[in-house]
RNA sequence: GGGGAGAUUCCCGAGCGGUCAAAGGGAACAGACUGUAAAUCUGUCGGCGAAGCCUUCGGAGGUUCGAAUCCUCCUCUCCCCA
C-alpha cells in the first residue's frame, strides 16, 4: 500500500505556511508524531473545541479552521469537538452571567449550524464532529476526583487571569478551576495528537499535556493560532461584541464590514484572513493607499467564502451605495428580505421604524429623526415634519448611513 | 462561627431622604468632516403618539407626605479573625 502522507519536511513547511501558528508546543513532539504517523500510515487526530452555545463562526475562528484544513490536505483527521457538556455547566470566565443551559434540541440545532458553516472550509470526509457530553455525562464522581487529583491549586493560579483576579480579590469559583481539567479530559477521551486553539488558550492547552501524561498518553502538540481582532480594532473578534464577520455573511455584508475596519487592522487582516501567502501579503502591503488596500482585502475575503463574481458584485454595489450614495434597488431589498409591510394607508413613521426593526422604541426613532438620520426615498425627514406617512406606493426608508428598508402597503405593489 | 466592606441604568463608577431617569468616563448610535478608516467637533443614550405619566438603583417587606439613599430579613461577593 502506498503511503498517503507527504514527507515530514514538506508537512512541516505547509503547516507553518500561510498563517503561521504563533507557537507550536512542541515542534519536536510534532516531528515525532508526524514521523510515527507516516511510518504507520496512520493519520494524526487533530482536535479543536468549539462552544456549543454560540454556533456562529466568524473569520477569526476561520484562522485556525483553515489550519485544520491544511492538516486534512496532508491526510490527517480533524475532530471538531462541540463542548455541549461544558456549555451546559456554565461560564468559566467569571465575567458574564451563567449561561443558560442548553437543551438537547438546542445542542442539535447548533451542531447542525456548525456543520453547515464549517464544511465551507473543511472536508467532511476527514472530519468527525463529536460532543463532549459523550463521555462527561457518564463520568462518575470517583473518576472525576481522580482527574482533579492530577493538578494543583498553585499551578492553576499560574494562569494569568486567575492570578490577576486572585490579586485583585475578585471571586474565582471552584468550577472555573475545574473547567480546564474537564476540557483537558476531552483530549484524553479523544486521544488527540494535536490541538489547535487561540493564543489565549495556551494555559488550558498546555495543562492538557500534563493531564494526558497522567493518563499515560502521549501529550498532544499544541498549535496556538493568532487571534484576529474584531472590526472595531479593540477586542478579539467575537459575535457578542458585535465586531465579527461571519463566514456565512452574505457577500455585500462581508464586503461592507471589511471596508469599515480601521486602517491599522489592514496588515493583520491581510496576513490572517485573506488566504494569501506571506510573500503575496508583503507584496500587497507595499502599496500604501489604504482605501485600495481595503477594497483588495474585501474582495479577497469575500471571494474566499463566496466566489469571485459575488465579490465583484458586492464591490460594485458598495461603491454605488456609499460613494455615489445611490439607494439600493427595490429588487435588492426584496432579495435581502429588508421589507416592511404596513397595514394602514397612513402610518406614524416611528412605528414603521420599530416594525422594520431599525430601532427598539418610538423614542429612539424620534431621536434619530430629530438628528436628521432618517430619509424616505432620499429625502431627509426634517425634525418638524409631519410624521404621519401616507403609503401610496412602496418607498425606501433609510435610517442612519447603512440601514435600508423597503416599505409597502400590499404585495401587489412590489 | 465572629467582625467588617459591598451589590447603582450595556460596562466602570458617583450619589447616601426631596431639586434623581440618577454625575463622570467608556462603549454604542446619529449629525458634520471623510475613504461606511482614524482623529476631531456636536448631539443622543429606560418606556409611553411625549403634556404629563409609568417602570428602574441585588430581592422581599417596613418607616416617611416623599426612599437609590433610613430600618428589618433574605440572596450573592470580597476582606479579616477563628
Amino acid at each position: 500500500m502506498k503511503n498517503q502522507f507527504p514527507p515530514i519536511d514538506e508537512q512541516l513547511e505547509r503547516l507553518k505556511d500561510s498563517v503561521a501558528p504563533t507557537e507550536i508546543i512542541s515542534e519536536e513532539n510534532l516531528t515525532e508524531k508526524l514521523e510515527k504517523s507516516r511510518k504507520e500510515n496512520k493519520p494524526l487526530r487533530i482536535k479543536q473545541g468549539f462552544d456549543a452555545s454560540a454556533p456562529d463562526l466568524h473569520i477569526g475562528h476561520a484562522v485556525s479552521i483553515w489550519k485544520l484544513k491544511t492538516f486534512q490536505d496532508l491526510g490527517h483527521r480533524v475532530i471538531f469537538l462541540i463542548g455541549d457538556f461544558t456549555g451546559m455547566v456554565g461560564d468559566p470566565s467569571g465575567k458574564s452571567k451563567t449561561r443558560p443551559r442548553l437543551t438537547r434540541e438546542q445542542v442539535e440545532a447548533n451542531a447542525e449550524t456548525y456543520r453547515q458553516q464549517v464544511f465551507h472550509i473543511l472536508d467532511p470526509e476527514l472530519t468527525d464532529i463529536r460532543f463532549n457530553s459523550e463521555w462527561h455525562s457518564k463520568c462518575d464522581i470517583y473518576k472525576f476526583l481522580e482527574l482533579a487529583s492530577h493538578y494543583t491549586v498553585r499551578r492553576m493560579l499560574e494562569r494569568d487571569d486567575f492570578w490577576k483576579r486572585f490579586q485583585a480579590e475578585q471571586p474565582i469559583s471552584i468550577l472555573e478551576f475545574l473547567y480546564p481539567l474537564i476540557q483537558a479530559y476531552d483530549s484524553v477521551a479523544l486521544e488527540a495528537d494535536v490541538e489547535l486553539g487561540g493564543t489565549d488558550q495556551k494555559f488550558n492547552l498546555v495543562l492538557t499535556r500534563h493531564i494526558q501524561r497522567a493518563y499515560e498518553q502521549e501529550p498532544q502538540v499544541v498549535f496556538l493560532m493568532p487571534l484576529l481582532r474584531g472590526t472595531d480594532g479593540n477586542d478579539k473578534m467575537s459575535k457578542s461584541l458585535d465586531n465579527a464577520i461571519g463566514i456565512i455573511d452574505p457577500p455585500e455584508e462581508m464586503y461592507g464590514k471589511i471596508m469599515s475596519i480601521s486602517d491599522e487592522l489592514l496588515p493583520e487582516y491581510y496576513r490572517m484572513a485573506s488566504g494569501l501567502d506571506e510573500s503575496q501579503v508583503d507584496n500587497a502591503l507595499s502599496f500604501d493607499d489604504p482605501f485600495k488596500l481595503k477594497h483588495g482585502l474585501a474582495k479577497l475575503v469575500t471571494t474566499r467564502y463566496h466566489d469571485e463574481a459575488s465579490a465583484k458584485n458586492a464591490g460594485a454595489q458598495f461603491l454605488d451605495r456609499f460613494k455615489e450614495k445611490n439607494l439600493p434597488s427595490h429588487a435588492d431589498l426584496i432579495e435581502s428580505g429588508l421589507i416592511v409591510k404596513v397595514d394602514c394607508d397612513i402610518v406614524w413613521l416611528p412605528k414603521i421604524m420599530v416594525t422594520a426593526g431599525a430601532v427598539k422604541s418610538n423614542g429612539e426613532a424620534l431621536r434619530l429623526i430629530k438628528q436628521g438620520a432618517v430619509s424616505i426615498d432620499d429625502e431627509k425627514i426634517e425634525k418638524d415634519a409631519d410624521l404621519d406617512i401616507k403609503i401610496n406606493s412602496p418607498f425606501i426608508l433609510k435610517v442612519g448611513k447603512r440601514r435600508f428598508y423597503l416599505v409597502y402597503r400590499d404585495e401587489a405593489q412590489l
